[in-house]
This record gives structure tokens, C-alpha cells and sequence, in this order.
RNA sequence: AGAGGAGUGGCAGAGCGGUCGAAUGCGGCGGUCUUGAAAACCGUUGUACUGCAAGGUACCGGGGGUUCGAAUCCCUCCUCCUCUGCCA
């Protein structure tokens, strides 16, 4: 969430950011926080006040008791029941003016960078580069889904008859393809000096807000209601919550970790034409890379994200876009989001395979994620992270980009890790 | 899952109703000494809110309660350890 202090001290920018967004009612909304901020302040300076005087009484009456005047001290004890009552019923107004606070804090978003281009909808987003040929494909080509079933390498019947659509089974050299790609991304990560971790994939509450998946994504993640836990959409999840309440030290800087882990989406009301086969799963498999980094170099660190993904998927031999996400299409938390996407020949559409994306403070501030500068001073540092990559959608388009009549041709430097270079 | 024990500052560990934001040791930082280092010695060393400042307030696992006053007593939840059970 952002900060009051900025929201106070920089809130022309606020309001410019905001309506860069196309966010609804921003005005009413940071009219809104200054108020109850304004409020919280003086509740808490009376609350203050009337605690430093009941404190300075029981130390008065710890004082007469010892010294034996008990009269003396059973006199003032009347003048702390007042001061209680007081104090107990500010402290109940201070409670639900910072509930509200904090509340209405969750509601408005992260602030665009100054880079980030208005616009309402993906139409807007700007494309920053395009890399590598597309592919012309042999008469008789077809889309991934007919594919899988040909070669008999992912099966969505057997996954639906054991859980539910978009659960698909990876069988054979399916299966391979998923844990050869799986290492393949770990292992260049851990080359570009990504410390690997394997987080639980089930998260608590307090997680859920720490990253900004709660409230405004409830219904998007499964919930064991029963242990009021949540399956994670994305490993960013529980990788950045690693660093909540933590406070590190300068020289600590960056934190650059990546894990491995199967991320679960409800995707509610969100199926339709552009979503068969592995376009859009409830469980798929993804390596996240995150970046706890000092604010001043956390652009940087962003364009060598967006460098080393787009490195990925030259290694994949596969045709890519990079896009500059405008205010309308980012996400709720980020300040400025690249995505990639791959070209897929056989469906003629790109298909988003990564999201790159700088938090500045806007999860810290959360997650109460600080580091200790020069000068002693605690400051919140930025979060980043990015898909390194999703799996789904690049299977889909390795099995179209690569298909011939003989089979699908298996990038070379996957092969290492598949143990064959074609599937037939 | 059952029985018992425990949760205090970066770590270890005292305190068990007032003088405790908290002894002491280790670690960290600064300094003296030294050609340099070690040792020794001196000093310093949590976070947040609030205030122009001086200062004030809160925090001893979380929440609630008793009391004029709680790290200390009570309730509740969580976590960890030991034993028993179960299990990949």
C-alpha cells in the first residue's frame, strides 16, 4: 500500500498516478485517507496525553504505598478511574480510525512510473521490441491442442475425470518436457546468481496481503477454508513473504531468489474463446525470480530482469514481444510491468508467457520489508519479480512453432535435459 | 492426535506486581593502544507512532482480562521442545 506521508507530502503526483490508471473516485479516495490519517493523529496525541498522566498517578501511588500513606495514596486512586474510562474509549476510536485507515489504503493502487503510458486496455499497452522470426508453418499444421493428442503427451480428459477441467495430466514425453524446462530455468537462474528456494505452496492470511493477492483477489486463489489457508496463484507469494518483517542490512543487498512451484488460479468466469488447451489452467508450473533491491538501483535491476527472461527465450529459439504495460492494463501492485509474450504460429496470436514488474515500496510497505541505511535510518526497500517463465504456454508454443510432419523438434538446449530432441 | 515443558532485545540468558525498554555475557559499531592485526580497555548498540523540539506513548509470541500499576497474575490462541501415538 503506499505510504500516507507521500500520499500527503506528493499528492498532485498521487492524483496524476491515479488517473494514469483510470482509478474511479481518486479524489474522494486520498480526500479520504488524509482525513482519517489527520484524525488517527490527534486521537492518538489525546490517548497520549491521558496515558502519560494515569502513568505518572501509578507511580505517585507506587511511591505514598511504599512510604506507608496509604489515605493519600487511596485518594488519587479515584482520579485514575476517569482517566482510564478516557483512555480505554480513545484507545477504541484510535482501533477503528487505523482499521479504516489501513482499509482504505488497501483500495487504491500502486503509482505508474512516469514511463508507464496511459491507456484503458491491453490495446494500449506499447510494444518496446520485437525478436526473432516467425515461423511459417508446413499446410496441415495445427494448434497445440490437437497436437497433445496426437503425440498423446498431455491428457485434459484424465485430468478432468480426477480433478476438474484445467488440470491437465503431462504423460510420457510430456512429462519430460515439463521437468526438463523446469530445470532448464532453474539452473540458468542459479547462473545469474538467483539463490534457489522451495517455499511451501500453501500460504496464510497474512502472506495473502503482505504481496496484495488479498483483499482485491480473494476469489481468485483456492482456499482450504478449513485451515484458512490459500493455495498460491504465484510463488512470488510466498519467495517475497520470506522477507516480511525483516530489516536488512545494507550490505545485504540484493536479495535475488528463484523458485520452482506449481501456481493455482481460479480463473472464475474468465473461460472463453482464447483459453483452450494450456492457454489458461487452473495448476501450472512456473519459476519466478524475485529481487529485494535498495530503491535507487531497483530500475535497473528491472531492465536486467526484463534482459534475462527475454535471454530465455532466445535460448528457446522462440519469436518474442516485450510490452510496456500502460495504467490500464498492470496490476493492481506494480509500478511498471514488461511483459513478454511468444509468438504461438499455429494459433496466430502472441500468448503471454512472463510479467516483469517493479513494486517500489508498494509491497515493502506491507510487508514491512526495511533496510538499514548508511545514516541508521530504516527505509522500505522495493520488490520485484518476474516469471522466469510459465510453463504452459511456452509448451504451447514450442509443440506449434516446432511442428513438422516428422514430429516436434525440441530446442537444442533443452535437449540435455529431455534426453531426446523430438517428439513423434 | 494425547501428556508435559517453554516462548524476553541480533544470539545466549536474568528478571516473576511498582524504581524494567528490561541485568549480564556474546556478537555488531565507534574509539584508545599498535607498523598492521589480535588481546585489553572505554563508549555505543531494538522498532514504531507522535511532536518544530524537549519530550511523550506503545511493544518482553498474538489477543483479551485482573490491578492505581503487568515482562511478572488469570483466560485464550499460536509456535517451539520432550515423551507417547500415527505417518511419507
Amino acid at each position: 500500500m503506499l505510504q500516507v506521508n507521500i500520499i500527503k507530502e506528493e499528492k498532485e503526483r498521487i492524483l496524476k498516478g491515479l488517473a494514469k490508471r483510470n482509478f474511479p473516485h481518486a479524489e474522494a479516495s486520498i480526500e479520504e485517507i488524509l482525513q482519517l490519517d489527520q484524525n488517527r493523529r490527534e486521537t492518538q496525541q489525546q490517548m497520549d496525553q491521558l496515558l502519560a498522566e494515569s502513568n505518572a498517578l501509578a507511580k505517585e501511588i507506587g511511591a505514598l504505598m511504599k512510604s506507608g500513606q496509604k489515605e493519600a495514596a487511596e485518594k488519587i486512586k479515584g482520579k485514575t478511574a476517569e482517566l482510564k474510562e478516557a483512555s480505554k474509549s480513545l484507545g477504541e476510536q484510535l482501533n477503528s480510525l487505523e482499521e479504516q485507515l489501513t482499509r482504505a489504503l488497501y483500495l487504491v493502487p500502486n503509482i505508474p512510473h512516469e514511463s508507464v503510458p496511459a491507456g484503458k486496455s491491453a490495446e494500449d499497452n506499447e510494444v518496446v521490441l520485437e525478436n526473432g522470426a516467425i515461423p511459417t508453418l508446413d499446410k496441415g499444421a495445427v494448434p497445440h491442442w490437437d497436437l497433445i493428442k496426437k503425440y498423446d503427451i498431455i491428457d485434459f480428459e484424465l485430468g478432468t475425470k480426477i480433478t476438474g477441467a484445467g488440470f491437465p495430466v503431462y504423460k510420457g514425453k510430456g512429462a519430460r518436457l515439463q521437468r526438463a524446462l523446469i530445470n532448464f530455468f532453474l539452473d540458468e537462474a542459479l547462473q545469474a546468481d538467483y539463490m534457489e528456494v522451495q517455499p511451501p505452496i500453501l500460504v496464510n492470511e497474512e502472506s495473502g496481503y503482505g504481496t496484495g493477492q488479498l483483499p482485491d483477489k480473494e476469489g481468485q486463489m483456492y482456499h482450504a477454508t478449513a485451515d484458512n489457508l490459500y493455495l498460491i496463484p504465484t510463488a512470488e507469494v510466498p519467495i517475497t513473504n520470506l522477507y516480511r518483517d525483516v530489516i536488512l542490512q545494507e550490505k545485504e543487498l540484493p536479495i535475488k531468489n528463484v523458485g520452482f512451484t506449481p501456481c493455482f488460479r481460479r480463473e472464475a468466469g474468465s473461460w472463453g474463446a482464447h483459453v483452450r488447451g494450456l492457454n489458461r489452467l487452473h495448476q501450472f508450473d512456473k519459476v519466478e525470480i524475485v529481487q529485494i533491491q535498495h530503491p535507487e538501483n531497483s530500475y535497473q535491476a528491472l531492465e536486467e530482469m526484463s534482459a534475462y527472461v527475454q535471454g530465455l527465450l532466445q535460448k528457446l529459439e522462440l519469436p518474442y514481444r516485450v510490452l510496456r504495460l500502460c495504467g490500464g492494463d498492470m496490476g493492481f501492485t506494480s509500478s511498471l510491468t514488461y511483459d513478454m509474450e511468444v509468438y504461438s504460429a499455429a494459433q496466430e496470436r502472441w500468448l503471454e508467457v512472463s510479467s516483469v514488474s517493479n513494486f517500489e515500496t508498494y509491497q515493502a510497505n506491507r510487508l514491512k520489508l526495511r533496510y538499514k541505511a548508511e545514516d541508521k535510518k530504516t527505509q522500505l526497500l522495493h520488490t520485484l519479480n518476474g516469471s522466469a517463465l510459465a510453463l504452459p504456454r511456452i509448451v504451447a508454443a514450442i509443440l506449434e512453432n516446432n511442428q513438422s510432419a516428422e514430429g516436434i523438434r525440441i530446442p537444442k538446449v533443452l535437449v540435455p535435459y529431455t534426453g531426446f530432441d523430438i517428439i513423434d
